[in-house]
DNA sequence: TAAATAGTGTCTGTCAGACAGTATTAG
DNA sequence: CTAATACTGTCTGACAGACACTATTTA
């Protein structure tokens, strides 16, 4: 029995259905505070929200205006939640080809007053100097970036303070557990810049310690020393440049790493 | 301004919506093979499929039909897809209270040739003895379980084919980077019952070797010793028996464990 | 020369994993 | 006693992390 026979007398009305699907994007960036000649940076994770307009682009009220919320937008029938996550960072940012990956699903009945509204979440990294064109748009009354720690304190827009707590843990997460570190670097990096990144998270003293990192990153599976390449961006004596390789990083808690 | 005035103006038809919102379930089990006295287990991990009735409850062809398929169903407009999973887990096969876990959305367009349907997949880990009572329902012919080595030579329906394929990769990580594995046993455990799930999805020799995974199941932060506890049910010798405990597990690749 | 960052030398304790040997019990 | 599983003894090498010390450069 084929397909086509069946599809005839299918009847897609015959259950309730969805009144709107959504993709968030917790937009996440590291900005270097403290930069010095010849210092290391210091750094502070940072997340991007945009605060909702009074009217909307009809001039008509706008649903939970003023308040403070995760870019985003309704999916197109033509694409997935994550391509529209892509498209709306594209649209709103104007930042391409960067790290966007989903974290979770949110949908329960009643978090959004315009009815059944599923959101896919995802987070994005987007390295500090890609952000400086950010402007806000029409659904949106202004664009900000807020430290991690005090981003909970501002009024959020529909069920965003959960969205938001459940990305911070993600990256947290994430940043220790792979290599996304890499995506808030340059593609060469020094031990320190390195270090900074992750001090955002953790105080770590095998992180936090000079020596001891500085020995470790030499014994990462997942990071590779450029011979002879050196910079003096973050001190005066000459310092190793280092990037991420491919390499698959098994990460078992039954036994100790290679 | 208040959301009333807005909602008020707000047309819930402005933009296309979903033709449908589902939940799809992958339900894993461990089979012990190989079942003697005195005998430590041997395992197989499984996975539970239907297969789709030619005809729906309605006498009507079906869709996909003859093919195999994860349980699920649509979601209702009063749970989240989560809950559903839940719900369509105990009107499938009975059982309740098990470790159920989101893991990916599907929504490609086309994915569904009824519609635009979007599909919240999920794990479950039902122990081997739950499932002694499955049957199958309305929808499906025939339920079954499949080992995870061979499953993906079947007819899949949709595009199950790549959501099992996540799945199964999703739980084999799950296996080693979590303490789900708890899921798949008793309470109370040898050794070697641990070691026969882990088996299942790895062949490293540090798990491998009866001597060092002994030694080394002491020393997990996760697992306590029962004090006294033994059994004789995997060996003639009375076998220590030991359980999981709440621990934070910090799985870092900067740095060893604790 | 002082100050600051980037390392290296070295020591200590821990621990993984290999291998061999011992312990316990049913039949 | 044998066979099978469950351990324990012991050794080796690696390695994390602490701490002190050295190296390199600018101003």
């Amino acid at each position: 029995m084929s397909n086509e026979q069946a599809l005839e007398q299918y009847d897609v009305k015959k259950y309730r259905t969805p009144d709107g699907y959504t993709s968030d994007i917790a937009i996440f960036t590291i900005i270097s505070t403290h930069t010095e000649a010849f210092k290391p940076p210091s750094m502070d994770l940072k997340i991007m929200l945009i605060q909702r307009s009074m009217v909307d682009s009809e001039g008509r009220p706008n649903i939970e205006a003023g308040k403070w919320a995760l870019p985003g937008g309704f999916v197109d029938p033509n694409e997935t939640a994550f391509q529209s996550a892509i498209r709306e960072l594209r649209e709103e940012t104007g930042v391409d080809h960067i790290h966007l990956e989903h974290f979770g699903v949110y949908d329960k009945p009643g978090r959004d007053p315009r009815g059944w509204i599923i959101s896919n979440a995802h987070y994005a990294i987007v390295p500090e100097h890609q952000l400086a064109g950010r402007q806000a748009n029409d659904d949106a009354s202004a664009v900000e970036l807020f430290s991690v720690k005090d981003v909970l304190e501002l009024d959020l827009a529909f069920d965003h303070e959960g969205i938001i707590k459940d990305a911070i843990s993600i990256i947290q997460q994430k940043l220790l557990s792979t290599t996304v570190a890499r995506e808030f670097l340059p593609e060469h990096f020094t031990y320190s810049e390195l270090q900074a990144v992750l001090l955002t998270v953790t105080n770590d003293s095998a992180i936090a310690s000079d020596a001891s990192f500085a020995r470790k990153i030499k014994s990462l599976p997942f990071i590779q020393e450029i011979s002879g390449q050196k910079t003096t961006r973050t001190s005066k004596k000459p310092t190793q440049l280092y990037r991420f390789v491919d390499a698959e990083v098994n990460n078992t808690i039954y036994h100790a790493k290679k």
